[in-house]
DNA sequence: GCCACAATCTGAACATGTTCAACTTTGATC
DNA sequence: GATCAAAGTTGAACATGTTCAGATTGTGGC
């Protein structure tokens, strides 16, 4: 899969045609859907010829991944806040989700494009892609520090992998939400405290020495995982 | 999203260009992967002009669907013998999924594009979708007929969604496979024997009264995800 | 001020999935 | 066999993501 998702880094004055770019490409897939709005749209709600869109986003996707990485840069501040007012790790848990659930809620079609392609990390728009390697470090930093902060007690063997699980159980979430039709997403809503809930509870009891056979095979499931694209 | 997997019901001769239109699609997405294959080329190596291939297929989508309906039907006489070599939950798991891997293995490519989409289950081409209910409900049967005839105790709150589930859990394997760029997909296979181990073992504990808070959160969790979409 | 070079921008052209109006073949009916 | 509607087939046209050869603009050096 070519990666088409570079963008190109500011001269003097471009950047704020580039900022008009993107913006008006954000305002059309909110008012049309990601789909809907060509990039010639694109071009004309931004004054510029449909070429000059490609010069500075190497193709529709690259739009989307800025996007995605803006998002992220911005929600660092969100996330410092939202923990600071959560303690235990169940609620700390739902709330590190519930704000990026917030933050990408007026943009459900771009995320829903950002997903479409499914868990292909041979897509560069791909939340497991190399081209989101960054982004996804970052996010999964977060879960290793309330799972550090909360003092639970956490087998050794699973240490290193836990904090990668939990973002990928956040993207279970995510996945979710996006295609949750339900009125408000309140589906996604239980779906997130259940799985916060869940998540609490089964690590509480990993440390049962009865589960040490369920860890092991949870362990290499996970070593199967990542090794093969992650 | 607009259903444009319907596939025209034979006029008396139309039946043999039809085949041939398929055969050639399949043979150019083997050769060349889905995308390199055009409609162009797939028409001309059928012998027929581009509109032809949409008299008889509404989209190149359409092909995929066609594919995968045969191709499900042609692996029922396959799933049978499987089982009827094959004794205990396990095995049977086991080989059952392995049947499909096996069968699907020399379309690997024509898989992923069934299953880029990913689990949204608004487009028509995804396991998920209501166009594609029939397959997946004969898929399911078997699931429960495995778990039928192993005669184990299965909790009783659980049996209505337990085939389900063991289906979902399926696709995720079948998923990786698709990825999978390990030689001979050996890691698959890999994750294949410790998922099937894994759910039976998991099966077999799920009955200790100790569990069912676990089996409770594990039913909300199902009926959420359900409800939703399926 | 002017030149050369790079950065920025343009719009036509291309590839590919898809549509469609028109043409041809087929088969039933008389 | 003539007729005609339905089935089958054609290829040009369309929409959209993308490319590209060139036009335009901006900038540093003289």
């Amino acid at each position: 899969m070519p990666d088409r998702t570079e963008v190109r880094i500011a001269g003097p004055k471009s950047e704020e045609t580039r900022e008009r770019i993107l913006k008006a490409a954000l305002t059309l897939f909110h008012e049309r859907g990601f789909e809907a709005a060509t990039m010639r749209d694109i071009a004309e709600e931004a004054g510029v010829a449909t070429g000059a869109a490609y010069y500075y986003f190497s193709s529709k996707d690259a739009i989307v991944m800025d996007f995605y990485r803006r998002s992220c840069t911005e929600m660092q501040g969100k996330i410092e806040v939202a923990l600071k007012n959560a303690s235990g790790l169940e609620r700390r848990l739902r709330e590190l989700i519930r704000v990026k659930l917030v933050h990408f809620a007026p943009h459900r079609g771009v995320l829903r494009a950002l997903l479409r392609n499914g868990a292909d990390p041979k897509h560069p728009l791909s939340p497991f892609s190399p081209q989101t390697k960054e982004i996804r470090d970052v996010d999964i930093a977060w879960f290793q520090r309330i799972l550090v902060d909360c003092g639970m007690r956490i087998p050794k063997d699973l240490e290193s992998h836990l904090p990668g699980v939990l973002w990928f159980f956040q993207m279970g979430v995510i996945f979710f939400w996006v295609l949750d039709e339900s009125p408000d997403q309140a589906r996604s809503d239980r779906l997130l405290s259940l799985a916060a809930k869940s998540v609490t509870s089964l690590l509480r009891v990993s440390t049962l020495p009865l589960m040490r056979p369920v860890r092991r095979a949870a362990l290499e499931l996970v070593e199967i995982v990542k090794g093969a694209d992650l």
